[in-house]
DNA sequence: ACTTACGGTAAGTGGATGCTAACGGACAGC
DNA sequence: GCTGTCCGTTAGCATCCACTTACCGTAAGT
């Protein structure tokens, strides 16, 4: 999750977000260099939120659905626990009060 | 969401999962100072995922389920556009090839 | 009033990291 | 084979940030 925690990383995922891309295409619309967008790619492969696939001497990068759903996941339990001791304090609270 | 990014703060931001805390009984548990604990709480709190009340000489921090719903949410949407795109590419992938 | 516990803040430092510039490699078209 | 395009990698740099140490304020107990 710390991968996507840089405003720029998190900008190149987005644009993943309605389907694959090329490396060239990112950079074109965002306000940094293409090696730029490329290092950022790599930390997203690492962190499996998205999968390279060569086309020619282009590399298109799409989003891994395995990796969004890890995430989603976490925070669907975190929220879940959460809430559940959220309630919990506000009615013991409402007891003690 | 970078307030997530860094992994000590995930750690104190796990601590409040079951319910409020003072300071120093995070710190307690970790392997940093408790000024440092006091920094993260800080950062978690501008950033909308805990909220604080005093509690005579203590400060009880808890989750905030706004900021906590808000990132689910986010995930939620990306989770949804991102599957309905893959799916439409795979669709169209099996048809050409 | 004095002492003790709790915790926020300021200053300073070391390490991590996002960026650019420069280079090298792979593929397509002529 | 040559050229042009697309892209990953490296090196170097500037910046950010997490951490500690030291200090100050506040509240509770005696």
């Amino acid at each position: 999750m710390a991968a996507l925690a840089d405003p720029t990383r998190r900008a190149v995922f987005e644009r993943l977000r309605g389907g694959p891309r090329p490396v060239g295409e990112i950079a074109r619309d965002l306000p940094v260099s293409r090696p730029a967008v490329s290092q950022h790619l790599r930390v997203l492969k690492d962190a499996g939120l998205v999968t390279e696939r060569r086309d020619g001497t282009r590399r298109l990068y799409r989003v891994d659905p395995n990796g969004v759903a890890a995430i989603r996941d976490y925070f669907d339990e975190f929220w879940n626990e959460a809430l559940a001791a959220f309630k919990a304090a506000a009615e013991s609270e409402g007891r003690e009060t």
